[in-house]
DNA sequence: TTGCGTTTCAAACAGGCGTTTGATACACTT
DNA sequence: AAGTGTATCAAACGCCTGTTTGAAACGCAA
């Protein structure tokens, strides 16, 4: 017996916000309460009960809207906020600028309290990778990967050889990660402070100086 | 009506290893299949069912051994790895070479295949903290980062101010986790690099350079 | 108003979950 | 051999899970 679907034919100007009636849709109102839930308990440890609590909508419109749980969590996965980082190239002004620049765009992004959803889900996927950081990787991470390359090489203003500059552009995400990351842990050890614009900036800042004297000193070596 | 708890009166022998049969004890048996699959699947994702499984002991030892699920997790936690890293101290050679030292430790052991299902175990914990990672934190982090702080304090040979000296820690701390932590990135955006021995060891070169570079810039600046 | 496709709903389904139970097997002293 | 704590076992207990169901409500053209 082959199991029948049941496929939602859901109006195509559900798509797109443009025409999403302003109590906004069930579909997506699921789809903002799926990334709260997913992030918090990552994919195993959410129920679509919660989800559907949340957003306010029938227990069956998971499986109406999206066709199941695992759907709902491909579909709550939102690429756009990392790619909007590379437009902001600025290529008028200097290479050191731009990299200042960016990492202070980049830790911003990452410590804003509206992303941190998404990076929790990111950090599901790090434990235990599914589909979906495939696409998460050759969508969003490896353009980025492929821009901080670019901006490092025109830094450091000399042709590092591909191993070195690969791991100067993994020191300088991993300096900026390690913020979110390990934010739980940086919480613990220094429980009277705050990552504030004062404090984001003021870190950003050191990443960026600290960056480019290890840039330097490795330019130097070629 | 007040629970009344079974409480597990095992023999005092069972808790030291010296003393436990060589077909491992059963209690021992859990310990290791519990590390594994909560490894795996996090504390929610976990089943006792499937930690019974790979034991290969009856569903109700959980209950016995431990008194339940979560006690159990708080017992598969190991701080003794981390603890070990700071006894490699080499008090008569240099800071910088002490540095250099440390970070290839920390580094191989981070990547090491054995301590992986206890750095997912931390990576769940950072997502949604237990209290299991307050006493990590206490018991192992903190005592890490102190004894960082002093290794950058003496390479650097300069008073840095307390806001900077905890950055440059976040710093060197930061590139090193990225490679455990963003390990299934790393795979996908190179999937020919292998993290063997001669990797890891460039790998921790490549970090202390660099973060000797950056710590210097920030020394001169004091 | 009627009819039809789309969306929402309360209720139920089968299966898996952590935990408990009472019986049984074991090791060892008396 | 009887007695005593310890350890293991199969089976069951409620409870919660993702998913399905068939009916009711809605929006809108004819």
């Amino acid at each position: 017996m082959a199991k029948v679907i049941r496929v939602a034919h859901k109006a195509s100007a559900a798509d797109t916000p443009i025409f999403s009636q302003l109590p906004e849709s069930t579909r997506s109102r699921l789809l903002a309460a799926a990334r709260e839930v997913f992030s918090e308990q990552g994919f195993q440890g959410a129920t679509v009960r919660e989800i559907c609590r949340r957003a306010e909508v029938n227990l069956a419109a998971v499986n109406y809207h999206f066709s199941n749980k695992q759907a709902l969590f491909t579909a709550a996965l939102d690429f756009e906020p990392l790619h909007a980082l590379r437009h902001n190239a600025m290529p008028e002004v200097c290479a050191v600028a731009r990299l200042e620049h960016f990492i202070q765009d980049f830790l911003t992004q990452l410590m804003d309290e509206k992303s941190s959803s998404q990076c929790k889900l990111m950090m599901h996927e790090l434990i235990n990778p599914t589909l979906a950081l495939d696409s998460f990787v050759q969508q969003a991470i490896e353009p980025m990967h492929q821009f901080m390359r670019q901006l490092v090489l025109d830094a450091a203003g000399v042709k590092l050889p591909p191993a070195e500059l690969r791991r100067c552009v993994f020191s300088i995400f991993g300096q900026c990660l390690f913020y979110r990351h390990s934010h739980a842990v940086i919480q613990r050890l220094h429980p009277k402070l705050r990552y504030d614009a004062k404090e984001i900036a003021a870190t950003a800042q050191h990443i960026a100086e600290f960056s480019l004297a290890g840039l330097k000193h490795m330019a130097a070596k070629v």
